[in-house]
DNA sequence: CTGCTTTCGCTACAGGTCGTAGCGTAACTG
DNA sequence: CAGTTACGCTACGACCTGTAGCGAAAGCAG
C-alpha cells in the first residue's frame, strides 16, 4: 500500500482536473514538456475501458496500451487508478445544466431526467459507485471527488431555487446558514436517490417515477 | 443464530444466507459435514478485515489465515469475494427495527438514526458501495445483493405505513400497485439520501439534519 | 469394525496486476 | 551548445487469484 507520497514526480497534481494544470505563472517549461495529446489520450483510454471492462477490469496497463503510451508515463502523472478515474469521469458531469423552464416541477424533472441518462451511460455506472467506494477509505480521495464531481452539481440546485423564488414559487431565503443546509438536503436526496434507484435496484427512471419522485419534494418546499 | 441443531435437516437455511444455497433435492448428509463453526469463524473474519482493512485491503488469502481456515476452504463455500460480503454484512442489516413510537415522525427520525448507526460502522462503510459498485456489472451479484440486504429492509417502510395508516396519519391504500411503487419510492429515498450524505458527502446524520430531512418526507404524506 | 464419501489443511502452481527502477532517446530552453 | 525533463521500453519483486494434488479426518451405511 503506498503509505507516503509515492510520486517523487516535481509537480503532485492533487488539484484541477487535468494533471499538468500548472497555475498561472508557474514556470515549469524547464524540460521536455508533457504531452497534451497523451493526456487526452489516457482519459479517453480510462473511459472507454471503464465502459467496456467495468472498475474491476480496468487495470493500468490495459489503459497505457490502449492509449498507445507506457505505462510509466501514466503512473508518472496519475498516482492510482482512483486518481485517473476522478479526472476521466468528472467532466461528464459537466453537461448537466439547469434549464429554467418556467416552474419548479419542471425544472427538477428535467434535472433528474439529466442525471438518470448520465448515470444510463456504462462509464458512469462502473465508475461512480466504485469511487465513493474508494472515498470512504481514503479522505484525501474523498475530497478530490467531491472537488471534482460532487459539489460543483450544487449549483444546478441553487440555481434551481433562485429562479423559483424570482418566480415567486419559493419564499426567500431567511438566513444564508439555512439557506445552506437546505441545498444540501436538497442535493443529498436528489443525487442519492437516483443513484439508489438507477444502480443499487436497477430500475429504471421512467417520467412516471420522477413525476411521484417530484410531488415528494415540492410538497414541504411549496406549503411552506 | 444457528444454534447446532442436531435435527435431521442439517442445512438450516437462514434465508438464502447459508453459503453455496445448494438448491432442493442436493443430495447432503453422505460425507463428512461441513463444519458449522468454520463458517461461522469465516464470516466474522470478513467482518473484521473489511473495519480493518477494508474493502480493498481483504484478501481471501487474509480472511482463511484469520479464521484459521485453509484458503480452499473458503474457495468451496463462496465462489468469489464478493458473495462472501454479502453474506458476512447480510446480517448487520437485520438489527434495524420498526419502532412504533406513536408518530410517524418519531418514526422515520428513528429508523434514520438506526441506519446511520449502520452506515458509522467501519465493516459497513467498506462494504456496501463497493459491493454496490461491483453488482452494477454483475446482474446475479445485483440480484443477490437486493435478496438478502435491500429487499429486507423495505418491511422498514410497509411497517411504518401500516402504522401510520393504524393511527390515521395516513390515508388507507388507495389500489395495491400504486401502494407498492409509493413503497420503492420512500424507500430509496431514505436509504440513497442517507447513504449519499454519510458515505459520499462525508458528513454526519445529526438530529437537526433528521428533522430537516423528515419534514421533507412528511410534507407530501400528510398533505395528501 | 470396514468401506465409501466428502471435507479439511497444507503446499504448490500458473497467470495476472502493481508500482518502481534503469536505460537510451526525444523534445524543448537558455 | 549543454542542461533538463518527458518518453518508450524492458525487467523486476511482491502480491493476489483460483485451481490442483496430497494425505488425513469425520461422518454414514452395511
Amino acid at each position: 500500500m503506498p503509505a507516503a507520497q509515492p510520486s517523487a514526480s516535481p509537480d503532485d497534481t492533487v488539484r484541477g482536473s487535468t494533471p499538468q494544470d500548472d497555475g498561472p505563472g508557474a514556470s515549469r517549461a524547464k524540460g521536455r514538456p508533457r504531452s497534451a495529446a497523451a493526456d487526452l489520450a489516457i482519459l479517453d483510454a480510462t473511459r472507454e475501458a471503464l465502459a467496456e471492462l467495468g472498475w474491476g477490469g480496468l487495470t493500468m496497463g490495459h489503459v497505457a496500451g490502449r492509449a498507445g503510451v507506457a505505462k510509466t508515463t501514466l503512473y508518472r502523472r496519475w498516482p492510482s487508478k482512483n486518481e485517473l478515474v476522478v479526472d476521466a469521469v468528472a467532466s461528464l458531469f459537466d453537461d448537466l445544466v439547469m434549464p429554467d423552464l418556467g416552474s419548479l416541477r419542471a425544472d427538477i424533472e428535467a434535472v433528474v431526467g439529466q442525471f438518470a441518462d448520465l448515470l444510463a451511460r456504462p462509464e458512469t455506472q462502473a465508475a461512480l459507485l466504485a469511487l465513493f467506494a474508494e472515498g470512504t477509505r481514503d479522505p484525501h480521495l474523498r475530497r478530490r471527488i467531491r472537488e471534482a464531481i460532487v459539489d460543483p452539481q450544487k449549483r444546478l440546485v441553487r440555481q434551481g431555487r433562485a429562479a423559483a423564488q424570482a418566480r415567486g414559487e419559493l419564499e426567500a431565503d431567511a438566513c444564508p446558514a439555512s439557506a445552506h443546509e437546505e441545498v444540501d438536503i436538497i442535493f443529498d436526496t436528489i443525487a442519492g436517490t437516483v443513484e439508489h434507484r438507477v444502480l443499487v435496484s436497477g430500475e429504471p427512471i421512467t417520467p412516471e417515477w420522477t413525476r411521484r419522485f417530484t410531488d415528494l419534494l415540492l410538497g414541504p418546499l411549496t406549503s411552506g
